[in-house]
DNA sequence: CATGAATGAGACTTCATTCAT
DNA sequence: TATGAATGAAGTCTCATTCAT
């Protein structure tokens, strides 16, 4: 009995994140993707349409995930420390599940996002600053962030920091994706946090 | 009046560097390269042998002047939280100085170090590991770091947080290198070192 | 319906070798054979590594069944005119069937065997001589051979006598490569003079 | 004090004769030409034209004083035995003193008597078809040789035994030319058999 | 659904040749 | 005379893609 359509294209898909995400995506051959998948090259054309069309599903794909996830802070109505912590567990879980994906968004989404197919990488990273940038305005506003630094650098600092961090995740570790967080944020937090009145 | 030998060549590893750095090394095609030199395809192979040497000599430039700045600090016998600061400082000066070197280094070292002619990036990898760990190490012993963090996970903190920031950072900012690394150190000091006593 | 793999494969390689044969392997291009087989040049390397797996193929193929034949006739313990004789032969016989193989070693051996690849063709080399060398001992030993002549050079004489045979050869001409041989044999045995009166 | 122009040529065309003869004329780059004359690539063009004129300078050479010698023999009046006698020992004696550029026509010739600039090759190859043919044809009628064999035949047996020798033979042996030539005229008159008794 | 064979564009590289100095 | 740098054509090879079976 052989997998329904839906399944066996994400089957295909994961298989071909991992090898984009290890080799990087124009270093991988459509072949070693049919390889991995136990296919020939040209059988994948059953399945997509091109290479690219691969990529753009995958990344689409996870950033659909990750902007249901962060919506679903966003709405929640915290207080910016409270959102920025959530934010940042929320982070690494989609890490966690999409850790290919994130690889693969790390190293190519600039070079992609200059082609008009792959605007909505773009799209999502203005919204994506936007999203980080206010929470930690209203913190500074409200005190509970440190007002002597750069925002805009502040914001770099705790970007790159929690998502660079998927380059080395390995989720067969000791530490679950939550564990992570919560030392990310204790190690960032503390930091840009206003010192503890004495 | 031609410039001398020593110096085309560095110019020209310059724009490789740029080149490399904007589109990623297998992206990126020779004639590419000698388009931004003013040359045909073919007159690279006049200074270089291969389109591989290039990033070689891009890549193994920069980590000697790298470890030369390093070396320094680390023979300097400063106490574990000075040390941080100066490699901080001295890393951010090398991203300054190197900064398409530094970029191209995070995206393609770790398949590059695959290749035997890349073994020095994988030695580099194991001996910077060491001079920050061994650092963090001492700090935690002598009490100027928190004790509570996983100590693999702060070095990957702070070594992320540190050299992500080449893929954004623009020499004509209003930051210069030293200011920038100030603040990357206030925050990630205030959080990994010991909170000040009430 | 399309040809079995194995023939197809038969099949491009005596095109390949005819082209090699005629133009030498270095001045032959890939596209040449490609057009010669009615193909595209890049169409080749769906069924070869290189255009230097190919010249491999057509040479240890050729050597393959020449030492076949040779090997039957040193292991029928005939005496050694005899041995001479049907080695004789025998080469006519593979010159008339890989007679490109053969136009391909006479021109290329000596080079080729430089690279550890073709390191078969001086192993090769190694033991033709010595199987001629010896049976030509033999020979002079058992006083059917002249003893004033010197060995070395006279296997020389029979071997390239004999090879660059293969430089003119065409299937088509009237003489079998059995005639051949035998008149060959004849000059080399008994010489192109009329005997001299005593 | 640099050497009269026409020495450093000839000095050069030897070195170029030299890396033709021993890996091919194509194979061999002007670089390595250069590089075995202790010069530059570019620097070879204040003296030759191209690449093909310094191979054909050395064929035109060689053929010059080849038929020099040649036609000395042919005109001398010799029977038929004497003059293949002399033109052999001749033969090796050219061998001798032309030993890269007997190489290079073994190896080159053919294909390049295709193009219009070397039609010289051609008619040399007439010509020298013709000296034998005729001198064999009057010996058969004078029954000096023997008159069972094909000409033809004949006429490239003895051709390729004499000539192939250039491809093995070096100057340091311990036989001179002549010695060689009396070998070889021995082997190919009376054979290398012993004569049957009667 | 998958295969095997082929396409065609384009990549890296080589190399004979030129030319100002 | 020779050098150093560049040219431009051509060569080998790779690879995404197509398509008949």
């Amino acid at each position: 009995m052989s997998p329904p359509p839906a399944l066996r294209r994400a089957e295909l898909l994961a298989t071909a994140g991992e090898v984009f995400a290890r080799q990087g995506y124009n270093a991988t051959t459509v072949r070693q993707i049919a390889d991995a998948a136990g296919m020939l090259a040209g059988s994948l054309y059953y399945h997509f349409d091109s290479k690219e069309s691969m990529i753009d599903e995958i990344l689409s794909g996870f950033l659909h995930q990750l902007w249901a996830g962060y919506d679903t802070v966003l709405a929640a109505g915290l207080g910016p420390r409270e959102t920025i912590e959530a934010l940042v567990v929320e982070s690494f879980r989609e890490i966690d599940r999409h850790q290919s994906a994130v690889a693969i968004y790390q190293k190519e989404a600039r070079h992609l996002s200059a082609q008009p197919r792959f605007g909505y990488l773009t799209d999502s990273r203005t919204k994506f600053e936007r999203a980080w940038l206010d929470t930690l305005r209203r913190g500074a506003a409200a005190g509970v962030f440190r007002t002597d630094l750069d925002l805009k650098l502040t914001y770099r600092f705790i970007r790159d920091t929690v998502w660079v961090a998927a380059s080395w995740y390995r989720p067969d570790g000791h530490h679950s994706p939550d564990t992570i967080a919560r030392q990310y944020l204790s190690m960032v937090l503390d930091g840009i946090a206003t010192p503890a009145k004495e």
